[in-house]
DNA sequence: GTTGACAACTTGACACTGTCAAGACGAGGT
DNA sequence: ACCTCGTCTTGACAGTGTCAAGTTGTCAAC
């Protein structure tokens, strides 16, 4: 059978609520507790099943929590959508709204996005997790074309250094490396972020 | 008693002997292993102790995660370093090695040098972990140093910039999300990291 | 040289984990 | 009525981190 089953146990349970509950209980959980502690059973706890349940969606522990972190991708895009729509129309007031959302959302749910990150949890390039990480990455794309200048950086490098700037940032940030030292001239989180942003705008403006 | 007592099993052991042994058995394990499978237990086999000798080091496994990590860390170190003296005397081209070598270390090392910047790890501002990270940091500020300019960036957010750059790229690149796609105009790793490189410099030269 | 103290481990146990095998149970078809 | 199948539960197993207690070897004191 390959649409969900009818299959249901309360008179409440539509075809494939327990696997959406599980999603839901994994991506709570991976923000609550750090990542050794998410346990399968912890997730089918929290979701009001047995502790074997998630066994019958995912086939393994890493399958939940990639579809758990799938979940944190989507939000994450949604976020930067939000933040670019509430800028004005200059290209690179949108990129750079695009970047203050993403960092947002990584300071707001520091566990979810390191671990959304995290090697392993990618098994192909068709799992899930990845092409949640694909739509994300297509936001960033097309903000990143509309800046484009005839003399500017090609495409795929402009996309890969803007990520590879605030995903840097936050980063380094959360696991402690860049404790923003007054001696040293660099201010606290916001500035540094903005700060951070512009340095990166004469990569795309010059030849 | 302070320093290493002389408490010795056999005749070849030496005054923290173990201790050494197991912060090596992890240090190795971490990079032969997924994160979830590296074991106290797995650790303490390698190392050729019982399950619970590691308890009398280290007073929970993060700690002797740490530990290992630090090495890590330190091997990084030594990586920009011996770079860094094989590189000429421009500033500049002795930056860029340092971030060669910096990204050269990763791609080798690719689990340990994830799990070194997992947040969780660092416990306090004076850990061995985050003492590791400071060394490497330093580094990375007197090459920063070299290459400033009286209307270049300020030097904190210079090595900011210059660390968020090489960490976003290695760590997007080994979480899988920065596929070089060759439709989009960017190359092979090699020639990625030394075009990203490349598009830093503006940020430095510039008022 | 016997005694005591003590650090360095080992052994054993506990609750917890991921995963597998087997069973219960209701719905749908015949 | 009977069978089948998908959904989920129950039960079990090896492995885990950590704590408590026991063992062993070394040193200092007397």
């Amino acid at each position: 059978m390959l649409a969900g089953g009818t299959g249901k146990k309360g008179e409440g349970s539509r075809p494939d609520d327990v696997r959406a509950a599980l999603v839901a209980a994994a991506a709570a959980l991976i923000e609550e507790l750090p990542e050794s502690r998410v346990s399968l059973r912890a997730v089918a706890r929290r979701a009001g099943v047995s502790h074997a349940a998630p066994a019958h969606y995912f086939p393994s522990r890493a399958d939940l929590m990639a579809a758990g972190l799938a979940e944190g991708f989507d939000a994450l895009t949604a976020r930067m959508l939000q933040r670019r729509d509430t800028a004005g129309v200059d290209p690179w007031d949108r990129l750079k709204a695009i970047g203050l959302g993403y960092i947002a959302f990584a300071l707001e749910r520091p566990r979810t996005y390191a671990m959304m990150f995290q090697p392993g949890y990618i098994t192909s390039p068709d799992s899930v997790l990845a092409r949640a990480g694909d739509r994300c990455r297509h936001v960033l794309t097309l903000a990143v074309a509309e800046t484009r200048r005839p003399d500017g950086v090609d495409q795929g490098l402009g996309v890969a250094f803007a990520w590879v700037t605030v995903h840097g940032f936050v980063s380094l940030l959360t696991s402690g490396m860049l404790d923003c030292d007054p001696a040293e001239g660099v201010g606290p989180t916001p500035e540094l972020a903005d700060r951070l942003l512009s340095l990166m705008r004469p990569a795309y403006d010059g030849g």
